[in-house]
DNA sequence: CAATTTTTTGACCGATTGGACAAACGTTAG
DNA sequence: CTAACGTTTGTCCAATCGGTCAAAAAATTG
């Protein structure tokens, strides 16, 4: 009986499609989705590839489903930018939130990286649809308080793209950034340095204080 | 005569390596190198399989004369910052050519960040020789103006790696960047708006004047 | 022209891919 | 015990992959 793909009926079931999901993110954020092969999640996984596509039907499935979760643990931050409280500390607070979730999951900023690297083929409507309606009603909570004068009047959208450009660089582009910084200054201290740094950067700029 | 595959020599093999180089570089940059075909650059590059495999032996040697192409064209803006000249001029100018890259060569840009999103593998002693000596040393000119008070001091390190993201993302994230700003917004506009935001950012930050 | 070399292609090959399927295995309920 | 159901796997398949090869077609040379 129940329907083609098992629905999250069983404990086993819930439990194995949990396995599947793991395994899967690990290899989609590495190799892309075209990349990706069907044996290596299965292998990842620790079951037969005959196993795995009970619980997932087509490889696209378990690709969708790893990105609809995906979205939502990735918007969080930017959902949490509010009009209540300092809005410096506001900006202050996403900016460290994004780096940590950069920091933390960096393998689901890969993944969404590579998504987007690839034209999005599979998340565009989200893109134009639920993305771009979260960030215009954002984008009026910074307006707002560029008009208050609690922050420097700029463009509010390339700020919220400078945001996510420097915080996702660090998962994104972990490679490089341990590689440049060799293995003294690459170490586990270098999400620190970054948080300091992108503070003073979005708060002061660069330009010399006037002495 | 002449070893395996053929060396430049004629006009008409200068000529086709062209045609391949520029199809692949459309190819690999929308879908990284394990998803990308030989039959799919051939057909880009408007021959036969193995027509291509004439000039190019391997799928890899493609990749890897791309690759190698790329760097030289990729680093060049940051060999230019110089110590003559006023530091923050110099900064700002090493911004807006990275900016112009990102609008200029969207492709070669998406081509790198494939390669790094997935482990660098084929350029990693690239990343840990040329490019870490060549930051090493661009870092001690940015120290050097920190030092006489020309630019606010921070981690020299971060700031490159800011720079690298908030231009890159223009290229790298374009569809992204475009679906959120929309039809209006989203026109060729988009670079100059972005130019001036990251002025702004790198320069003075977010912090309202006190007034 | 004819001889030689370079360029192009159709046909083909073994390996890998995503996926189908039925048979086997395990578990639980009566 | 047995029947029923959920789970697992070995085997197989058609499509696609990177790459080979010999022979045809152009181009070049004398």
């Amino acid at each position: 009986m129940e329907g083609s793909t098992p629905r999250g009926r069983t404990r086993i079931q819930k439990e194995k499609r949990e396995v599947i999901l793991e395994a899967a993110l690990e290899v989609f954020s590495t190799n892309g989705f075209r990349g990706s092969t069907i044996d290596q999640i299965a292998e990842a996984a620790g079951m037969s590839k005959p196993n795995l596509l009970y619980y997932f039907r087509r490889k696209e499935d378990i690709h969708e489903t790893l990105m609809h979760r995906l979205l939502d643990t990735w918007l969080a931050p930017l959902k949490e930018l509010d009009d209540i409280g300092d809005p410096m500390t506001e900006l202050r607070s996403y900016i460290r939130r994004k780096l940590e979730m950069a920091r933390d999951f960096p393998r689901e900023s890969r993944l969404f990286a590579n998504e987007i690297l690839q034209g999005a083929p599979r998340i565009m409507a989200m893109l134009e649809g639920e993305l771009k309606t979260l960030v215009d009603e954002k984008v009026e909570v910074i307006r707002g308080w560029m008009r208050a004068g609690k922050v420097a009047k700029a463009d509010p959208w390339h700020l919220i793209f400078a945001i996510w450009a420097t915080t996702q660089h660090y998962a994104d582009f972990d490679v490089q950034v341990r590689a440049v910084l060799g293995p003294d200054r690459g170490g586990d201290g270098r999400f620190e340095d970054a948080a300091r740094f992108l503070e003073q950067l979005f708060l002061e700029g660069l330009k010399p204080k006037a002495n």
